[in-house]
RNA sequence: GCCCGGAUGGCGAAAUCGGCAGACGCAGCGGACUUAAAAUCCGCAGGCCGCAAGGCCGUGGGGGUUCAAGUCCCCCUCCGGGCACCA
């Protein structure tokens, strides 16, 4: 593991005439903890439950394992774990587990590219992976790694989507379906971006029709939204963002009828059902059943409804549906309103969506703004419904979309207000059993099949006699098959293995074929937490006594890119399993912290940009602990980091100082004898000691701007360097010594593991500092004496005055008018009005 | 179009509750040590004027509130992210 020679910075000179002074070396000081942490895993290792101590969950998202780490890998995972550290620093029992998300479509690619297995692949990626995050000294504890690629964790997968079927929660329906051509397979709506391919920015999705399975989300939408309410610990980014996917809207189901054939009803959704009397056409989407029917007939009509079709699709496909002319045909057939009896056109349009409520609209051109568009183009009459509540108002031009209006030209129903309108309307609608109130929700189920190889086997069979038959509990996993030829043909890869393909019929035990889809790789980080806690269970995907006592996770790290895919996904799957009687808890994590992203040079680093740093390479040239700490040092968490190599040999430079400060007065700390006298020197640097504690302290539990924690550490050790004369002259006591610099090395502890640990042994300590009690900061010692006020004139400062910290009003202000700076700027004339806060500053005022 | 962020020295940033703007670091400049360099240490460092003492200006732009505004209010510009015919 020791490679001192690749750390040319550090290395010693060879050619040196003298001998060199000793030096911070990274390259040799890593290596060796590295190797002694990883021969006692057990350090990192979560107690069971039953402990004494109160339990802390910190999770950051686990990779894919590409094989290499990034810098958004080491900027996520030193967030994590230097909370881990100090948690456990704090006494509690922490649990700071890691694995990988292994399955996907990166290995079938590379299994193309180079002819490696998958699997291979994977897994040496893995090894490759770890050995960084070790070398980089995170602080995991592997005994309860989860690789979602091996059967023992994918069988569980299948399991779940065993007991989702039993409950309704799994269904196949043939339906439209993104498509994506590189990927060779199906998206998921989430998976779709700006109407491209999440993994390949310049693909654009297809729409295909094919038969698909499905997790029923939508059976949780309301509860997946009022969740977020109460998520009161993750970004209000995050909430927001799921409840603009979820799009819940109130409104109304309306039944209009065919004119000349009643029994051919239209259903419309709307969500202003109180401007019915106003609705001068109605909407089809080109999709619309009724649509063909109308069609059947009349070529021009059908030819015309597929250009509107087309241009629908590609709006959509182009992902910008929002930009789209809208453009309408006639069908020439009339609607019947139900309230009012009245006849109005049926059309056909490019912006109705069939996939959205009923595919249907009533046309309201007054009170809506698209209709109103659309009524303008075509010529279609737009009236007023609503006017205002108040009778003197002048009235708005059209269209008037307020909901605080009373109705008007709506016969029986003139006068209401909106509200009560539409209370009225849906009374009526439902006695009529034409209609009713309706939530409709843009969430849609969540399509689960994948046309790949590299994934979970859905555990399925399909039998001529039986239909679809549910693979048995006994016969999980189904196993997939690892000795493939991975191909570029297209659809599912699991159909050309006669091995996989042909079984039997666990019911009837005649010949059978299985499905050979497999899951969306987003099931396996559904729920890969909870596998943390008891990763070794054959029995059961965990131990629900053990996932009870360890969830919710008190903290969950990670990118924002996440915020509706995988954190959705994961809030469905942990209310299903609390439905199934896993678990008690609703949602799977507290608090959630979403990181920025690692930028160079103005630009997210890529390959394409040739600006991307490896994390290795860092690590050769400043050590983990440089790199870790810059990533922390740089700029707060949570915003844009701008990578800047130049930083990172400061942060090396700033350590080195450290260490020279501390193997410099180790001897005189370690052989401290208790007692001695604290002289001013002492104790101005136990006052910055103490203050820098509670510093930190704050910073952990609260807001996390580990940038100025450690710029705080190194202000405080650039008062301990500059006082080092005092420090071996015996002015400061080796008492006063030995706290200040144990107490610096148990500051840095969360931030610098391997120099810490280093300094730690330095100073005689034979304890691991990963569980030294954090040091506590006492207020006496931190308080200031005296401080200098500042002392404005007008409000211009003009004058500094020292006073006791504790000085009362009128010190203060004895002091100030005393002062000669002070004296010249009031020009001997008393001021008019004296503003003084204690402890803060003075503001004379003067004419 | 709507909803969130953000804009502070040459650069990354700090100012947590309206109270000394620029902590801490990077880059830079000057000095010490050295034959020399590296490393290290000491010092300077927002802009303008000034030999200096000092003064004036300064947190994207414009207005306002206040004894006092980077911070609060109103309007605007630019950058980043999300959503967007969702009826």
């Amino acid at each position: 593991m020791s490679d001192a020679s690749n750390y040319p910075e550090n290395a010693p000179r060879p050619d040196s005439a003298r001998p060199d002074p000793p030096r911070y070396t990274p390259a040799e000081i890593e290596p060796r903890w590295q190797e002694k942490w990883a021969a006692n895993p057990a350090l990192y290792r979560a107690e069971p439950a039953g402990t004494a101590k109160p339990k802390y969950y910190v999770l950051e998202m686990l990779p894919y394992p590409s094989g290499q780490l990034h810098m958004g890998h080491v900027r996520n995972y030193s967030i994590g774990d230097a909370l881990a550290r100090y948690m456990w620093m704090q006494g509690y029992n922490v649990l700071h587990p890691m694995g990988w998300d292994a399955f996907g479509l990166p290995a079938e690619n590379a299994a193309l590219k180079n002819n490696t297995p998958p699997r291979e692949w994977t897994l040496k990626n893995i090894v490759a992976m770890k050995r960084q995050m070790q070398r980089l000294g995170l602080a995991y504890d592997w005994a309860n790694e989860v690789t979602t690629c091996l059967p023992d964790y994918y069988r569980w997968n299948q399991w779940f989507f065993l007991r989702m079927y039993e409950r309704g929660l799994v269904y196949r329906k043939q339906s439209k379906v993104n498509w994506c051509n590189l990927c060779a397979t199906v998206l998921a709506n989430e998976q779709v971006v700006d109407g491209c391919c999440w993994r390949h920015e310049d693909t654009l999705v297809e729409q295909r029709n094919l038969e698909q399975w499905f997790y029923r989300i939508t059976a949780y939408a309301d509860e997946l939204l009022e969740g977020l309410d109460k998520l009161e610990g993750w970004p209000e980014k995050v909430r927001t963002m799921q409840r603009n996917w979820i799009g819940r809207s109130e409104g109304t189901e309306v039944d209009f009828t065919l004119a000349g054939d009643a029994s051919e009803k239209i259903r419309v959704f709307t969500t202003r059902v109180d401007t019915i009397f106003g609705a001068t056409s109605v909407q089809l989407a080109p999709e619309h059943a009724l649509v063909a029917k109308l069609s059947a007939n009349n070529p021009a009509l059908k030819a015309e409804v597929e250009g509107l079709l087309e241009q629908q699709k590609q709006a959509r496909e182009a992902g910008d549906i929002g930009a789209i002319e809208k453009h309408g045909v006639p069908t020439g057939a009339f609607a019947v309103n139900p309230y009012s009896g009245e006849q109005v056109p049926i059309w056909v349009a490019n912006y109705i969506l069939a996939d959205y409520g009923t595919g249907a609209i009533m046309s309201v051109p007054g009170h809506d703004e698209r209709d109103f568009e659309f009524a303008t183009k075509y010529g279609l009459e737009i009236r007023r419904v609503i006017a205002q509540a108040d009778p003197a108002a002048e009235e708005p031009a059209l269209p008037f979309c307020n909901e605080d209006g009373v109705l008007v030209n709506s016969g029986e129903f003139d006068g209401l207000s909106c509200t009560a309108a539409e209370k009225k309307l849906q009374e009526i609608a439902a006695a009529g059993s034409f209609g009713e109130a309706k939530v409709t929700f843009r969430l849609k189920d969540w399509g689960v099949s994948r046309q790949r190889y590299w994934g979970t086997p859905i555990p399925m069979i399909n039998c001529p006699v039986d239909g679809l038959v549910p693979v048995p509990d006994e016969q999980l996993p189904v196993l997939l098959p690892e000795q493939i030829a991975i191909t570029q043909q297209g659809g599912s890869p699991l159909s050309r293995v006669p091995e996989f393909l042909n079984t039997t019929c666990p019911r009837c035990g005649g010949a059978a074929t299985r499905e050979t889809d497999t899951m969306d790789t987003f099931v396996d980080s559904s729920w890969y937490f909870y596998r943390y806690t008891d990763a070794k269970n054959d029995k059961a995907p965990f131990d629900p006594a053990v996932a009870q006592y360890w969830f919710p996770i008190d903290q969950y790290i990670g990118g924002v890119e996440h915020a509706i895919l995988h954190l959705i996904y994961s809030r469905f799957f942990t209310k299903m399993m609390r439905d199934l009687g896993l678990i008690t808890n609703a949602e799977p994590a507290t608090r959630l912290f979403t990181q920025g992203m690692v930028i160079k040079d103005g630009a997210k680093m890529s390959k394409s940009k040739g600006n991307v740093v490896s994390p290795d390479d860092m690590v050769t040239r400043y050590g983990a602990d440089s790199t870790r700490m810059y990533a922390l040092f740089a700029a707060p968490p949570d915003r844009d980091l701008d990578w800047q190599e130049d930083g990172v040999a400061g942060i090396s430079r700033f350590l080195a100082r450290v260490w020279r400060l501390v193997t410099r007065f180790a001897q005189v700390a370690r052989t401290a004898e208790p007692g001695g006298t604290v002289g001013p020197v002492a104790e101005g640097l136990l006052r910055k000691l103490h203050q820098t504690i509670a510093k930190m302290t704050q910073d952990f539990g609260g807001r996390w701007h580990f940038n100025t924690s450690i710029a705080a550490i190194m202000e405080l050790v650039n008062e301990l360097t500059a006082a080092e004369a005092s420090l071996g002259s015996g002015e400061v006591p080796a008492s006063v010594v030995r706290e200040l610099l144990t107490s610096l090395t148990l500051l840095l502890a969360p931030f610098a593991p391997f120099l810490s640990a280093e300094l730690w042994a330095e100073l005689g300590e034979t304890s691991e500092i990963l569980r030294a009690p954090w040091p506590v900061s006492n207020p006496e010692l931190a308080r200031e004496n005296e401080i200098e006020i500042p002392v404005q004139v007008n409000g211009k400062l003009r004058s500094v005055v020292k006073v006791h910290a504790e000085a009362d009003r009128a010190t203060i202000e004895a002091a100030a008018l005393a002062d000669g700076k002070v004296q010249e700027w009031l020009g001997g004339k008393a001021p008019l009005k004296t503003i003084i806060v204690p402890g803060k500053l003075v503001n004379l005022v003067v004419k």
